[in-house]
DNA sequence: TTCGGGGAAGTCATCGGATGGCTTGCGGTG
DNA sequence: CACCGCAAGCCATCCGATGACTTCCCCGAA
């Protein structure tokens, strides 16, 4: 093995050992190259590899330390990793949405706080007639965003958002406001907010789903059109 | 921004735009660098990050290629995400699963090749009642493998192998073994390979949730014991 | 002609050292 | 007490050199 991937393993290894708590600092390059058996240059790859994986944070001239480790900033990678997707494989990733979010409405139904919930109208409420594409999108990711934050479920949450980046996302709105879908797609996302406001699970649930399956529908036309004309 | 992540950004956008193709090579070292216009050394720094999370692989001696960028492939870096939670985050992830395995048992339940469902069932009975306990956790992790696969979602698949890591399931398992919970365990899959051979995709589900959820429930109940005994 | 060995070319792996830039904290000054 | 500047510590980046591994081609033997 590679001396930079056996680097990786090993500061991993500290990491998990619980010899590197989240939060600490690691001791400086030179010093850890050398406790590892490497040169500096072979050690920032691995600490370079480790940090795009959000589980260094290297702060020059300071030093570098173990991010939190939390699920969200772990799994903020997964969007990262998503970008690399083509339309290919864009219906699964929607499936994976149609899955996935009903799941945390209903949730989110169930142990949303009030104020959470509140809020959750506000965001609705705040989108005026006149909101351009980059609102729309904005909108829509802040509103799903808050849902699956409600959900109480920090995993899930991430990987909602990881699945449904803002790349993807823009596209589909994109193809949506040329259709004139914008007004139904609101009135489904107020449907979402009753529900949940109105602490009724099972009909979130179900109205997420039909918010997720429209998309998914809509879009699986599209690419068909497109695969064909393509073809 | 750093010249290196500056060059992952390029590479990156290099892929996303079509300029390199899944398998596709790259120039070698010394020319992508002056082309990215950095040096070597920060290159390598970028190409073994984007090689960590299986987006490029590099082999020596030859070149460096783009992988196939499948979500099998670049969702496997899940697991290794996975890998730095945890026992506090270990409950969110087995709730994940229970929202996605009966999910994908139901829709293995539908539209599994009945070639499939055969060696399915057959992983089932090639375990022996004198199975190890590395025994009882490859079985487990092929049983659910092949019926994620079986769902026909290559994401949905990937999701559940990252979320549900060798590390996880061995723990698990070492707990389950001590408290003979095996045979109970063992008529859970049994009944949902039964589901899903008789095309019951609500049965399945069902069955599914039934399974995760038992497990979510002890663990939850031990780590309780746990935490009042370190508290 | 076919098979296999050997060597050359191409490419990555790793290292050591040198220079520059950023952050932090100490100490001096008003 | 507040502010400013300097020095130390640490990461950022580059250069050049050597070693190791693959691949492919060429040549000789069967």
């Amino acid at each position: 093995m590679p001396v930079t991937d056996e680097a990786i393993e090993k500061i991993k290894a500290m990491i998990v050992s619980g010899e590197l708590q989240p939060g600490a600092r690691l001791p400086k390059e030179a010093d850890l190259a050398e406790r590892l058996g490497l040169s500096r240059n072979s050690l920032r790859e691995a600490v370079k590899a480790l940090s795009l994986i959000r589980v260094l944070d290297v702060r020059q001239g300071d030093g570098t330390y173990v991010t939190s480790l939390s699920p969200e900033v772990l799994l903020d990678t997964l969007g990262f990793l998503v970008d690399f997707h083509q339309d290919s494989t864009v219906l699964e990733f929607l499936e994976m949405r149609r899955i996935l979010e009903p799941a945390a409405t209903a949730m989110a139904a169930r142990v949303m706080s009030d104020e959470d919930v509140t809020a959750l109208g506000a965001v609705l409420d705040s989108l005026g007639e006149d909101a351009t594409l980059d609102d729309l999108i904005a909108n829509d990711l802040e509103f799903h965003r808050r849902i699956a934050a409600g959900s109480g479920n920090a995993v899930l949450c991430s990987l909602i958002e990881g699945l449904s980046g803002p790349t993807v996302r823009a596209r589909i709105w994109r193809g949506l406001t040329e259709e004139g879908a914008v007004p139904h797609t609101r009135q489904q996302h107020r449907a979402i907010f009753e529900a949940i406001a109105g602490r009724r699970p099972e009909v979130a649930h179900a109205w997420a789903t039909v918010h997720v399956a429209g998309l998914e529908q809509w879009l699986r036309e599209t690419l068909g059109e497109a695969g064909s004309a393509l073809a």
